[in-house]
DNA sequence: TCTCCTGATGTCAGATTATGACATCAGGAA
DNA sequence: TTCCTGATGTCATAATCTGACATCAGGAGA
């Protein structure tokens, strides 16, 4: 027999997700999601080094999904087309997750040292697709802001993502806003062709 | 004669950058702030939130500035130049405060919590350059694109004017991130081209 | 089998951050 | 004069996070 129930990590997100959505994140401490999954706080922190960071486990898993698919992507395929592909790549991921997601996103929305540890992960993920467009021979000026692209189109296919009510999956929302992105920036270049020169 | 010394708020800051570039951030406790500035710990946390919020007073002067330069800009200039120009109207500022930059650069480069700090304030002065694009007539979607681009360079143009040995001033910068979008995405543009159907 | 080691967890003490409740008191308003 | 206000102080306390050391089941090797 075991020394310890195993999957103490699990336990203490699972633990800390059910206790955030029963109370509200402020009002549950470290010590309740430790001692709701039979843990002590002091092994809540040996797992996570904050409070934040039990809602952001998937960082790790997603940015490494997301940079190998853009490393990955066959030879030729167009810097922004493969971040693109490589985000809508992730979809089966959301789609099982879907309603932890949901409940993650709101928690998010509601407090700012959460939305300020997201920031961060979208940042370090922007970094490491850079990295990756950097290895298929990508510049890096370029690669960075391709890779600053992608997450802007991300989020924004995240969003849709959560609202559509017909339940399409990520990689259809990934696509719509890649769509907009280059209706956007097709429809703006003509007109400012003339006054271009005329910041000085 | 007054109760108290004024200015206890810039006294707090001076006293914290002192004192973080002396002992480092984390080594420095909101007392020793405080006392330095001949406070209380308490009066610290009555002026800021955080012990993160001394070195970001700044922020929302900056943004003020920079929002209203990109609503003020004369009627008809494109969208993407209202910003660049606002960005680079912030010139004198940065020039007021080279070696405060530098110092609190290095501070947030060295401190995740400090990085996160300075990424929601970015983030929160995108929303502000979108509200005021929005309110040049500029489509939603279309104003928070033309933000975050222009938060791109502003990041690309801060970091060059750190490391210009030949301290020319932020506005340069400015123009010199602004020509390499530009030529980025022009040079990207035409190769990508017939491969963009691909993406299914 | 016996012993030793390892690694996950516990226990305890403590620094630090952050907040609430109430006290103080100079200077201006009435 | 009197009263009020607002900036600050004092005190108490919760919560976050860290370091140092203890425990002990089970595996590795003698």
């Amino acid at each position: 027999m075991a020394r310890w129930k195993p999957n103490a990590r699990e336990r203490l997100e699972q633990a800390a997700l059910a206790l955030f959505s029963e109370r509200g994140y402020a009002r549950t401490t470290v010590g309740d999601i430790a001692s709701r999954a039979g843990l002590t706080e002091r092994t809540f922190f040996r797992y996570f080094t904050d409070k934040r960071e039990v809602l952001f486990s998937g960082s790790p898993v997603l940015e490494k999904l997301i940079a190998d698919g853009v490393a990955d992507a066959p030879p030729g395929t167009a810097p922004l087309e493969a971040v693109t592909a490589a985000l809508g790549a992730t979809a089966p991921m959301f789609e099982a997750r879907r309603s932890f997601a949901k409940k993650r996103r709101l928690l998010i929305a509601a407090h700012a040292e959460l939305g300020e540890r997201e920031l961060i992960k979208l940042a370090s993920l922007a970094a490491a697709v850079a990295k990756s467009l950097e290895g298929r021979g990508v510049a890096g000026p370029a690669a960075s802001l391709v890779a600053e692209t992608g997450i802007a189109i991300f989020k924004s296919a995240f969003e849709r993502w959560v609202a559509d009510d017909e339940q399409r999956d990520l990689a259809h929302h990934v696509r719509a806003s890649t769509r907009d992105l280059e209706r956007i920036t097709a429809r703006r270049r003509s007109p400012w062709t003339k006054s271009r020169r005329s910041y000085a």
